[in-house]
DNA sequence: CTACTGTTTGGGCAGTCGTCCAGGTCGATC
DNA sequence: GATCGACCTGGACGACTGCCCAAACAGTAG
């Protein structure tokens, strides 16, 4: 007993689960309906049925993605109290994403993406406004100075380590937890 | 009295110039010859010419483009002998790119392009190496600790800045220099 | 059974793509 | 003058693009 309603929200997703692997792998503007459709399994006509535009396609599946992987990571948060323990939390979860892996690419290519849609620039913010205010507090509960200015710093610098990290791979929690903990400790009076 | 041989070189200068407009406007993946040639003001066989193929004229432009501003922002570091000033002249050095200039831009689609390029991997590397290495001498002289993971740290978070710059249009030198510093003049024992 | 709904199919449309190349242009050399 | 070689032109090639749509389909309701 399956609807035709329920077959087609699920030929919709794998539409959505498609573009999340495309986009890594050829580029945002690379992707193609024809490329979507045939990775998805289904007639390339159907992504015009499901989706207005291939750009609000690949809109939609690569902001709902974002938005679950950085609470994700926020998440590693709420188990930390202190600096220490909760920076290295967090990198230690970075870890898995490598600069090339696709979340990685994934991230970049909908921050470029975001330059040239405005729709998506909007939502975007939105996400990167949600992960900065949740950082802003978290820093101000262990006693951080400038928590609004350090949580914004830090989300930055953590964008530009996965950027960076494609091609200088040793750039690991290891290497980087005790510098940017730095950031987090450091007495008043600058 | 010009040669064939100069206008050649000139037309060849005018792609490369075309390229790093295009590249920021349309993206790495959506430049095309014809897009090329008309605004190098030049006929498109031009294009294939004076270069191999496509993704060898942006390679080209793009790398060429990145080592000079690079080096530009290493010459601020010359002039300064504490780390307050010398990170204060280079961030503010970089408040002219704002995450959507054609500077900013270039560079990302460069990072992203280069996942999907070998020759452009390698060449680009070769860049971020320099740049490391030059910071890495900087704060060994001014008696930062861990000189060679803070360069790295600091290179990769310069980079997120600018992408977050896009999204988050306040986060310019006065908001970010305070926090960098602290990575900087930390004391020892983190 | 018929009528109706939402889903699906596959090809058509006009346009762009990277690359190639036969032929044309023009200054330098003999 | 003729010859040479580098530089340039503009169109041709097959392949691909986003989007659209008439027609086929299946499952439900009357």
């Amino acid at each position: 007993m399956v609807t035709s309603a329920e077959r087609g929200k699920q030929v919709r997703q794998q539409l959505l689960t498609a573009a999340l692997e495309l986009i890594p792998e050829r580029g945002w503007l690379a992707v193609s309906t024809r490329q979507l459709a045939e990775r998805a399994g289904v007639a390339p006509g159907l992504v015009h049925y499901h989706f207005d535009s291939l750009p609000a396609l690949l809109r939609v599946a690569a902001v709902g993605a974002m938005r679950e992987t950085v609470s994700e990571v926020e998440d590693v948060l709420t188990e930390a109290t202190d600096a220490a323990t909760g920076l290295d939390l967090m990198l230690r979860a970075l870890d898995d994403y490598t600069g090339t892996d696709p979340t990685s690419l994934l991230f970049v290519e909908t921050y470029l993406a975001a330059t040239r849609d405005e729709a998506l620039r909007a939502d975007l913010a939105d996400v990167l406004a949600g992960f900065r205010d949740r950082l802003t507090h978290w820093l101000d509960g262990i006693g951080t100075p400038d928590p609004a200015n350090t949580a914004a710093v830090l989300a930055a610098s953590i964008d530009g380590l996965l950027l960076h990290r494609a091609l200088h791979p040793d750039l690991t929690a290891r290497a980087v937890s005790p510098v940017l903990l730095r950031v987090l400790t450091a007495r008043e009076g600058n």
